[in-house]
DNA sequence: GTCTATACTCTGATAGAC
DNA sequence: GTCTATCAGAGTATAGAC
């Protein structure tokens, strides 16, 4: 692996958890065993290096649910598709969700410049959804309300896992399941809440 | 207003959209027309004013809910009233989740110490739940994913907000009414995705 | 209680040798 | 490309006058 990719990592894992204010680049350094200047000569400033990890972060996490959500699957088998997709990332990338939340919301500006770059926009999951609700085979529900619901129902229990481990007394394995349940849970929750037409869309 | 006050609410202000690491103690200093040496004289330090701020919001968001939670309520009835206090409550805070959820997985000891204290767990809500599983009144589901799932409904839109607009294309007036959906909206997906049966719990 | 002035530390960034 | 050494600025905290 070469020295700049070994810096990206590091400042992945640091950025991811401490975000751009918290991460030091004496941490990031330290943790690939470079010197310091050496992050500055292959990326100029800390807001470059962070700019990068960002835009990784974001490329990980929108494009292939958005080609997901525009592909020409029926719509049922989208929405099981969705909650499959994002649980497995995010167990693959439990910090991701919080860090990208958080540059949004400090910086809009830069994330949706980039994101309108590739101007996705779900337009066929929102027309399947449309037309479901036409052809009275779901309740009639704004499209925003559905993906953020799956979402939402998603990521919360990864961005909120200290609170929900202590009241509810779970240990990191146990967690574990109760995530790996959750997969079932939300598919069932969606379908039934909206009274989605399982056999005919 | 005393001053020690004024700082607080300055003080809320600025760590609410900025962080612990984000905020500046002169920025706080500015906000309420103040010398930056005072913020020290009333607060000793940076941590100390901040870890004031981050109790307060703990104590805005938890006590309310888990007292709710643990009210003598019939089930629907609370589930109902829980979307409802906490979206008015978020519509109010809209900057608290992300900043708790943020300072939670950041230094999770801190909160947990002082949630802990107050010993509250939602345990009559959880009976209620696995009576009314028992019983066959609802699905069978795990507590906790409907804990999970109710919070994760209501907090999601507004830590999510920057994307969700711009995906949408909603102004900041639609955005206000999408939000103002979601309490009907969350309540009818949590009924009858988990078909509770509204007539005798 | 509130201010001015200042000390001290941390950290991002650069210069220059190898 | 990588290192050592150092600078410059920012930011928390304190001392001391009023």
């Amino acid at each position: 692996m070469k020295t700049k990719d070994k810096i990206i990592e590091a400042a992945k894992a640091t950025f991811h958890e401490k975000g751009f204010e918290g991460a030091r680049m004496q941490e990031i350094a330290d943790a690939c065993g470079v010197n310091k200047a050496l992050l500055h000569y292959h990326f100029q400033s800390k807001e470059k290096l962070f700019k990068a990890v960002l835009l990784g972060a974001m490329m990980e996490m929108f494009p292939a649910v958005l080609a997901l959500l525009n592909s020409n699957k029926p719509l049922v088998q989208k929405i099981e598709s969705v909650v499959d997709l994002y649980l497995d990332f995010i167990s693959q990338n439990p910090r991701i969700p919080l860090f990208v939340l958080n540059e949004m919301n400090q910086n809009p500006a830069f994330i949706l410049d980039q994101l309108q770059l590739s101007n996705q926009k779900p337009l066929v999951f929102i027309n399947q959804i449309q037309a479901a609700v036409a052809d009275k085979k779901m309740l009639p529900v704004g499209p925003f309300h559905l993906i953020a619901d799956i979402i939402g129902l998603c990521v919360f229990p990864f961005i909120a896992k200290p609170i929900l481990q202590m009241l509810s007394g779970m240990n990191e394995k146990e967690y574990g399941a109760f995530i790996a349940e959750r997969k079932i849970h939300i598919t069932q929750l969606i379908l039934l809440g909206l009274q989605i037409d399982v056999n005919k869309i």
